[in-house]
RNA sequence: GGGCCUGUAGCUUAGGUUGGUUGGAGCACCCGGCUGAUAACCGGGAGGUCAAGAGUUCAAAUCUCUUCAGGCCCA
């Protein structure tokens, strides 16, 4: 049986009610078994990196996820939903450091490498709790008992089994290459956590002169780095650039022609030479400094096509450790790698002057001392972006450092083939910004020299002279190397490296490369390490790859996105995934990206508890598509609430209400659709076609799109027109078949919509679907199939008269505003204007229209004839044109005359003469032009095809039932001041002038009937629980009601 | 610095592929109406340099170019 919901709907209330019934009974469970043996959907997790509290972007990618699964799920797929957990990274590694005042890499091996990472698994379990917490809350069905975790020895045995197959197939090897480097960190950045740290800075940028061995000349360079000229080695110049030898202030200075304009802007120079820069090839040059001692010849100019004419003076100073184009040309013309800086960032010992000085800050000081030594030429202060730790901000160094590479660029053919191969949402990131991005690919620098993360599995022969490397690919093959493998064991560090492994070749002891891998090789392995493949599950992996269905942030673009696809490209030849769905991000009120240092971030907690997650979650989908940003704050959230979901439940709850009194039972009062109002069958054609869509949308991810659908449905169409114009069947005593058929139609557009939304709502619509659904339907809306439209219940013609009847409606109520008379005093006739076939379309509709605009009698007329009479207004260019000066007496003499009577008589004798004081004028029909007006009564309005004309006349017997109307309204806000049921009868008393009794007597069924009153009593006192003095127009009126 | 995305009323947005009457909604605001319909509903009003500029065209919010602002990515 149908229950009567509180009036009141209260979010939270509801939504842990739900939360409790889902669990209690095992709804996400069962709607995952019952699926079983179905079509697959397979969806693929990101894992959160549990570094944070989840904020409004988690909850919008989870959300989505939530809603496309729920989705696939209703529409008969199968569909494993494993959470994950991203736990490695230097992120964890910062924060721990910090809780344990740990300033840098000395301190945490002081600390103790095992006490540390058991310290970072500890520290990602805390926030594992927030996340568990909030997925639920949002409502986001996640199988979160089993979740793949990239900690877990499985998980890294996975892991290092695709590592052995890289190794294998010659794509795993050790370089040397210049990386971006954090000293406080103490490790190399990738290339994504490099792209987080740009920031805009401000530097001295310096002209420094190298004397040439044998000549009185200098080479004229500029650098915005002085501590690596420490390093330098060399001098580049472009060979096809034209270079000069000038007299400038008493010296001789080489450099490129097209920069001496912007250079010496305005001074004086003789230039005495000019050259192709390859002319310079090979040039000596004296060193600034002679810290270095290179085991190779250096200080020559080098020929490089990276020197440009952009800034500078077309001469850069090379130092090969500190540049990645440094190092490609010093590579190329076999120069030294002089190296004077440690791992921490600061100048070796035999730097005398600047030892153990981190470089950034021995900047000024070199400057000043190049200065001293007559060698520096000026300084400039130099705008440009240089890149910053992201988790800690000091400044990055370039640096030349040895590092384990995956080589992309080997399989760069089968990267692009596999990225044609999936659905991009939206298109243009295919071949745009990740298209650009494998066009351009760089090997993969794997290896971060940190603590905890999984641990590079490459051992390599202490034995010098055997110098054997392997890549081992399981944990079996470590335990049958090593000696006494513990049974309990951990793959991290320092385990891993105090193992004692013996080398398979001479049987000497092997040492680990000490390094960890990039986190991002973690979650990119997710695909095929979550179920541990391929140690175990070897089916599972075979049925759910490549996965069907991934969706996270812009973002992820390059990172999660392109690891998933670069290691599945390298280990299977194929893409990891086929649909890929990419989010905006979600932006704060203003704009702004999200941010903790910003302050401008939302807690979804508290948008939880007031609005609760089916009015965020619908936010979400409804205010922008997928892709693009959303700005979120509360305020929107509220609004959504207020709109949406409020309107959603009061609809119910009205429906509820009354068919709860009315004890509709579904299983026996339901009417045949072909039985009941032209009404209901509207609906229902409309709520058929709102479902197709939706379907329609979803398939194509447009998500707001099926959003925006389901709202105008809900909103316009069902509570605002559908439901406002059956209220009054509704309320008919009796249980007639037009009340039933009101009831059925209800019933289904609830239930049907209780299905639709589930995905998108699905607290609400559990409510609402656990008290509308029978015994035989299944205990969840979320264990129901999908609603499909019925094709049969869409009727074109229909929806066509009703658009036009509420057409109608609009344009009446309009009129009636503006001929004054208010809506409560029925008017004597309407007259429609159209042809037969919009009369054809409208006529059964016709009660609706009179409803809403109160006439007594609806008509339909072919043309207007019968309603207007023709009139003239003259027509001022024309008389104008011919009068000049006169035309404004002639003009104003005409406004005062009877147009009828005046286009009678033009009509008749063609032509008309105005009377002047000295002359008659003669006006003939062009000075005029032709207008209709209404004749007396007759107000007249007209939308698209059709005029609406109104007979305006008030009779007093329509006066009279006007005024009923304004007494029973009175007494109707009486009952609802004193809180009456709908079902209380009353007795009422009312005090009013005499001439006024006598026309309510007339209408004395009426206002009982509708004001359920047992008496109507005309009293000089009347006496009631609550009595009120009301002024109707120019009339006293008192009336008491009581129970 | 480069690539991509975005920019429409105070706010949130539709329309943009396919150029074509007066750029359409919602929230908020003002006036009026209706109500046993709620945080509702209905009618009217005010509010727009479609980010700016130029170009193509009979015609540009829509196509092209430039600039500006915000965002993402890359250096």
């Amino acid at each position: 049986m149908i229950k009567s919901p509180p009036q009141k709907y209260n979010p939270k209330q509801v939504e842990e009610k739900i939360l409790k019934l889902w669990v209690e009974n095992n709804i996400f469970k069962k709607s995952i078994d019952q699926r079983e043996g179905c079509k697959p959907y397979v969806f693929l997790e990101g894992p959160p990196t549990a570094n944070g509290l989840p904020h409004p972007g988690h909850v919008l990618t989870r959300v989505i996820k939530d809603l496309m699964l729920r989705y696939q799920t209703m529409n008969g797929h199968y569909i494993l939903r494993k959470a994950g957990w991203d736990t490695h990274g230097l992120p964890v590694e910062i924060e721990v450091e910090k809780k344990l005042g740990l300033e840098d890499k000395q301190a945490v091996e002081k600390y103790g490498i095992k006490k540390f990472n058991e310290e970072c698994k500890k520290n990602v379990l805390i926030y594992e709790n927030a996340w568990v917490e909030n997925t639920k809350r949002i409502g986001f069905w996640l199988d979160m008992n089993d979740p793949y975790i990239t900690f877990k020895n499985e998980y890294i045995e996975s892991v290092w089994w695709s590592l052995k197959q890289a190794w294998e197939k010659k794509l795993l090897y050790k370089g040397y290459k210049v990386v971006p480097y954090c000293p406080r960190c103490g490790t190399a950045l990738s290339a994504h956590e490099l792209a987080q740290g740009y920031k805009a800075v401000e530097e001295p940028s310096i002209f420094v002169k190298f004397k040439l061995k044998n000549e009185g000349a200098y080479f004229l360079a500029w650098t915005t780095t002085p501590w690596t000229l420490i390093s330098n080695v060399a001098l580049a110049v472009h060979p096809d650039e034209v270079y000069i030898k000038i007299r400038y202030n008493g010296q001789i200075l080489i450099f490129a022609e097209e920069r001496v304009a912007s250079l010496l802007k305005g001074q004086e120079y003789e230039i005495l030479d000019s050259f192709p820069g390859k002319k310079l090839d090979g040039i000596e040059y004296e060193p600034l400094f002679d810290y270095a001692k290179p085991d190779k010849k250096a200080w020559y100019v080098v020929l490089a096509d990276f020197v440009t004419m952009e800034d500078g003076t077309g001469i850069v100073h090379i130092a090969p450790a500190f540049g990645e184009d440094d190092y490609n040309i010093g590579k190329k013309y076999n120069l030294p790698v002089v190296q004077l800086v440690n791992l921490d960032g600061a100048f070796l010992d035999e730097v005398t002057l600047w030892k153990g000085q981190f470089v950034k800050d021995a900047d000024p000081s070199i400057i000043e001392y190049l200065d001293k030594c007559g060698k520096l030429e000026g300084t400039h202060s130099y705008k440009h972006d240089y890149p910053f730790c992201w988790r800690c901000d000091s400044p990055l160094l370039y640096y030349a450092m040895d590092s384990w590479f995956i080589a992309m660029t080997k399989v760069q053919d089968s990267l692009i083939k596999n990225n044609n191969q999936i659905k991009w949402h939206p298109e243009y990131l295919q071949q745009g910004r990740f298209g650009d991005f494998i066009r351009d690919v760089k090997d993969w620098a794997l290896s971060r020299k940190r603590y905890w993360g999984t641990p590079l599995p490459i051992w390599i022969c202490n034995d010098k002279k055997c110098n054997y490397e392997i890549c081992i690919g399981s944990v079996e093959e470590l335990r049958e190397l090593s000696e006494s493998f513990p049974d309990d064991y951990d793959l991290h560090k320092p385990l891993v490296d105090e193992l004692i492994v013996k080398c398979p070749k001479c049987k000497s002891s092997m040492k680990r490369e000490e390094e960890v891998i990039d986190c991002w090789y973690d979650s990119g392995s997710a695909f095929f390490a979550q179920w541990h493949y391929p140690f175990e599950n070897k089916e599972k992996f075979k049925n759910n790859f490549p996965v069907d269905f991934i969706s996270e942030a812009l973002d992820q673009t390059r990172g999660w996105f392109y690891s998933l696809l670069a290691i599945s490209t390298f280990l299977f030849g194929k893409q990891s995934y086929n649909n890929v769905l990419t989010l905006g991000l979600v932006l704060d009120k203003d704009n702004q990206k999200m941010s903790k240092s910003k302050r401008n971030y939302v807690d979804p907690e508290i948008i939880l508890d007031n609005e609760g997650a089916d009015a965020m979650r619908w936010y979400l989908f409804s205010a922008n598509a997928p892709w693009t940003s959303t700005q979120f704050y509360e305020q929107a959230v509220k609004e959504t609430l207020g709109k949406f979901i409020l309107t959603f439940w009061n609809s119910y709850n009205f429906f509820t209400t009354y068919a709860v009194l009315d004890k509709f039972d579904p299983k026996k009062d339901m009417i045949r659709t072909e039985k009941r109002q032209p009404l209901d069958r509207w609906i229902l054609s409309k709520f058929n076609k709102t479902t197709s869509n939706v379907k329609k949308y979803i398939k194509r991810f447009e998500i707001h799109k099926a959003a925006r659908a389901v709202d105008n449905f809900v909103i316009e169409d069902f509570s605002n027109w559908y439901l406002r114009r059956s209220r009054k069947r509704l309320w008919v005593e009796e249980k007639t078949s037009d009340k039933l058929a009101g009831y059925s139609t209800m019933y289904d557009i609830f239930l049907g919509l209780s299905k639709l939304l589930a995905p998108f709502i699905p607290f609400i619509t559990e409510e609402v679907y656990q008290n509308l659904r029978t015994d035989e339907m299944p205990e969840s809306v979320h264990l129901c199939d999908y609603v499909k439209p019925d094709e049969r219940q869409i009727d074109e013609k229909l929806e066509e008269g009703m658009k036009k009847i509420r057409a109608l409606v609009e344009v009446g109520r309009a009129l009636r505003s503006k001929i004054g008379v208010k809506v409560r005093y029925p008017l004597g006739s309407a007259i429609v204007v159209c042809d037969k076939k919009v009369e054809d379309s409208i006529k059964d509709l016709l009660d609706l229209l009179n409803e809403e605009i109160n006439v007594k009698h609806i008509s339909f007329e072919r043309d207007t004839s019968k309603f207007m009479t023709k009139s003239l207004k003259p027509n001022h260019s024309s008389i104008g044109r011919r009068l000049h000066e006169k035309a404004k007496v002639v003009l104003s003499k005409i406004e005062k005359m009877d147009k009828e009577k005046l286009f009678e008589e033009l009509n008749t004798k063609k032509k008309f003469i105005v009377e002047m004081d000295d002359e008659k004028i003669i006006l003939t029909k062009d000075d005029f032009q032709v207008v209709e007006i209404e004749k007396k009564h007759i107000a007249r309005t007209e939308t698209e095809d059709i005029i609406l004309l109104f007979e305006t006349h008030l009779t007093p017997e329509l006066l009279a039932e006007g005024f009923a109307r304004e007494i029973v309204r009175r007494i109707q806000s009486m009952r609802k001041e004193l809180n009456l049921e709908v079902e209380d009868r009353i007795t009422t008393e009312i005090c009013i002038d005499s001439k006024q009794i006598t026309s309510l007597k007339q209408w004395e069924d009426y206002i009982k009937g509708e004001t359920r009153s047992k008496q109507l009593i005309f009293a000089d006192k009347p006496i009631g629980s609550l009595i009120k003095k009301w002024k109707i127009d120019e009339l006293d009126a008192e009336i008491g009601i009581r129970k």
